[in-house]
DNA sequence: GTTTTGTTTGACCAGATGGTCAGACCAAGG
DNA sequence: CCTTGGTCTGACCATCTGGTCAAACAAAAC
C-alpha cells in the first residue's frame, strides 16, 4: 500500500500522537511557522516517521483541521428548534465559551487558518459550515418572527457569539495582560458578562 | 551613521513604501509566512535594498506594529469621560468597526501577533495599551455607578466591542463565504445589528 | 525459524530564506 | 568637473526546511 490508513494499532496510536502534536504546533505557529521538525519532536517520532504516515506537511494540516471541524460545530448542532429559544441560544453561548476554554488550540488552529484567508477549509465552511449556519439562522429568524426573542439579524447573531466565544481563546494573552491580576483565570467574569449581555440582547422590546 | 534614521526625503519615502508593503505581507500572511523577498516585490525595491533600511525582517515588523498601534488606539482615546455614555460607546463601536472596514490589514497584523502570543508586542500591551484601558473601564464603571448604562463588567465590555468589531476583520473570509450573497459587502447589516446590540445591551433595567 | 508485511531511521538533497558585502551608482555641494 | 556621502545591487553564504530513499529493524503469519 502507497499510504498506510489507521489499521493496525501501531497505526491508530501514531496518527492520533502525530495530530495531538500537530494541533500543538500548528495552533501556537500557524502553518508556515510550524516546521515538521517541531511536530516530530513533539510527537516523540522522527521526521520521515512523520511523513511515513502522511503525505507531507500539508496532508498533516487538512487532517488535522477537517477532524477538528466536527468537534468545532457540536455546540451549534445541539441547539434545539424545540427548545426554549432563550434557553438554547444561552446554552449555546455558555457551551462555545466553554469550548475556547477547553480547546483554546483548535480555536487558534482555525483562527489562523480563516485568517491566512481559509485556503484550506474554504470548501467546508462554504458547504457543511454553511448549510448548518443557514438552518439554525432559519431556526432563529423563526422565533424572532415569533416574538419569542429580539428581532435580530440571525447570522450576525451568530457571528456574535463566535466573535465574544472565541476572543477569549484566541486573544488570550491579551485579555490576561490587560485584566493584569496575575494569572488569574479570566473565565468566570467573562461568563457572567456574556450571560448579562445575550440575556438583554434577545429580550423582546417591552419585556423583562 | 550604521543605521539611517528617517532624514532624507528619499529615506522617508523608501520607509514608507517598505512599511506599507510589509502590512500587506505581513498582514496576509503572518511574520514566519512572509518573506524578505514578498515584501522587497511589493514594494517595488531589492531585498539588499530593504536591509539598508531596517536591521532585520524581525525590525521591520516591530515597527510596522509600533506604528500601527498609534492609530489602533485612536478611537478608543476619542471616548469622552464628559459627553453621553450611550452616546460615547457608541461612537466607539462605530468607529471601531469602521476601522475593520477601513483597515483589516492593521487588524490582521494584531490578530496574527496576538495569536502567536503576543512576542513582539506584549511591553505595549502591559504597559500602553493595559493603562488606555484601565482608565476608559474606570470611566465606564463610573458612567455605570451613576445609573447612566447599565451595570457590565467595563474591561469585559472594552473586550466585547474589540471582539465583535475586529470579527467583521479578522474573519473576513468566513462571514462572507457564510453570508453568500456574492460579493456583497457587509458592513452595513453588521452596523445596525452591533448597534442594537449595544443599545439593548446598555440600557439600565426598568428603562428603554 | 523464516518469510512477509509493516515500521523506523540515518544520511542525504534541492530549494527557500534571512542576511552580508564589496563595489557600483547617483545627487548635490564645492 | 569632481568629491563626498548617501543609495543601491549582484553575487554570495549559512542555515533551515520539506521531502526522499535505501536499508535496518520489528512483528506477525506461516
Amino acid at each position: 500500500m502507497t499510504r498506510p490508513r489507521a489499521n493496525t494499532r501501531i497505526q491508530q496510536k501514531n496518527t492520533g500522537t502525530i495530530l495531538e502534536a500537530a494541533l500543538e504546533v500548528f495552533s501556537a505557529q500557524g502553518f508556515r511557522g510550524a516546521t515538521l521538525d517541531q511536530i516530530a519532536e513533539v510527537a516523540g517520532l522522527s521526521k520521515p516517521n512523520l511523513l511515513y504516515y502522511f503525505a507531507s506537511k500539508e496532508a498533516i494540516h487538512v487532517a488535522l483541521l477537517s477532524q477538528m471541524l466536527a468537534i468545532w460545530l457540536a455546540p451549534l448542532y445541539k441547539m434545539d428548534a424545540d427548545g426554549d429559544p432563550r434557553a438554547e441560544i444561552l446554552g449555546y453561548v455558555r457551551r462555545k465559551l466553554q469550548m475556547s476554554r477547553e480547546f483554546p488550540r483548535e480555536s487558534r488552529l482555525f483562527a489562523n487558518e480563516i485568517l491566512q484567508g481559509a485556503p484550506r477549509i474554504e470548501a467546508a465552511i462554504r458547504g457543511e459550515l454553511k448549510e448548518l449556519v443557514d438552518a439554525k439562522a432559519a431556526v432563529i429568524r423563526g422565533w424572532s418572527a415569533a416574538g419569542k426573542i429580539a428581532d435580530l439579524h440571525p447570522h450576525h447573531l451568530i457571528f456574535s457569539i463566535w466573535a465574544l466565544t472565541q476572543h477569549y481563546a484566541d486573544f488570550d494573552v491579551q485579555v490576561r495582560l490587560v485584566l493584569g491580576k496575575e494569572g488569574a483565570d479570566p473565565y468566570p467574569e467573562a461568563e457572567r458578562h456574556l450571560e448579562m449581555l445575550f440575556t438583554r440582547m434577545l429580550t423582546p422590546a417591552g419585556q423583562g
